[in-house]
DNA sequence: CGACAGACGCGTCAAATACC
DNA sequence: GGTATTTGACGCGTCTGTCG
């Protein structure tokens, strides 16, 4: 992270910037140079460097000394003026880290989901989400899918979710009659988990049972341990969600009080360098 | 006063990433 | 490799301001 160097007294921010210093940061990388600061012809820039530039680190927080005659920046007393070093990058997302994944995470970027890729494709039959479709195939790991008593007369079945969307249903016997299995082939779970749906004589759908590994339903302990597991689980992600969020409106409140800091100090710096062309064309005219 | 739009927060899902 | 954490995306409900 480089360092920002700020005049003491112009610049400033009196109200104090909140960004000013990072936890992790300890050393702040300035380029200390004779820098013979002068008014140039164009106006487009008021410093000029030696070509032998020789950075040094310095502690956050020190004080730079620099000589006054050859400084364009000047104070109204002392032949010294003083540099403080603040640091540029204030938050934690700006703060020195070398892990370029958790810098991309801070810019908050993210590729887009399978969902959303799906959609703007048009493809995928299946309606995944909240309430998008009646026809909806829940492929989420822990689907919400309970064990049930399952009446013997069933017959059995076997609906496989292919990549395109479609369920193909295929029957696997006559011993458990009206028994159709779902087998979930993008479920998060490898191997794809084989979901039974006990089908009335009718055509109507029952309940659905869970079997791991094409076995039998496991019994309601299971089943009252998955759903409690997955409470558990909505209960944390709600908690962090929540959590994301608040930081979120942190980091976005940082960077809203770094743009006024920035802005302050600009327009502080333009008004100096006004004042100070102003003298010397009035020196000049002298 | 009702309709509407926009902002906001929440819960959830899903994917990426961190961690063990 | 499996589990936990983080966070973008999505849908939903609520609140508030504006307009006819």
């Amino acid at each position: 992270m480089d360092g920002m160097v700020e005049e003491n007294g112009t610049a400033g921010n009196p109200g104090g910037d909140p960004l000013a210093h990072s936890p992790g940061d300890t050393n702040t990388s300035v380029v200390v140079t004779s820098v013979q600061s002068v008014i140039q012809a164009n106006q487009q820039s008021v410093i000029q460097t030696p070509a032998n530039i020789q950075p040094v680190q310095i502690q956050k927080g020190n004080v730079i000394l620099v000589s006054k005659p050859n400084s364009v920046i000047q104070t109204t007393q002392g032949s010294l003026q003083t540099l403080q070093v603040v640091d540029a990058g204030s938050d934690d997302s700006l703060s020195n880290d070398d892990d370029s994944t958790r810098k991309r995470r801070d810019i908050l970027t993210r590729r887009p989901s399978y969902r959303k890729i799906l959609n703007d494709l048009g493809g995928g039959e299946i309606a995944v989400g909240r309430g998008e479709s009646s026809s909806e195939v829940d492929t989420n790991e822990d689907s919400e899918l309970s064990s049930h008593s399952i009446p013997s007369h069933y017959q059995t079945h076997t609906a496989t979710v292919i990549p395109a969307g479609a369920i193909q249903i295929a029957s696997q016997g006559e011993t458990v009659q009206g028994l159709h299995t779902l087998t979930m082939t993008n479920a998060t779970t490898a191997g794809g988990a084989i979901v039974q749906y006990a089908q009335g004589q009718d055509g109507q759908f029952f309940v659905p049972v869970v079997t791991q590994g094409g076995g039998i339903a496991g019994g309601p302990i299971i089943a009252e341990d998955q759903a409690r597991k997955r409470e558990m689980r909505l209960l944390k992600n709600r908690e962090a969600a929540r959590e994301c969020r608040r930081k979120k409106k942190e980091y976005i409140k940082c960077l809203e009080n770094r743009v006024a800091v920035l802005e302050n100090q600009n327009k502080a710096l333009i008004e100096e360098l006004k004042s100070l062309k102003e003298l010397y064309c009035q020196q000049k005219t002298d």
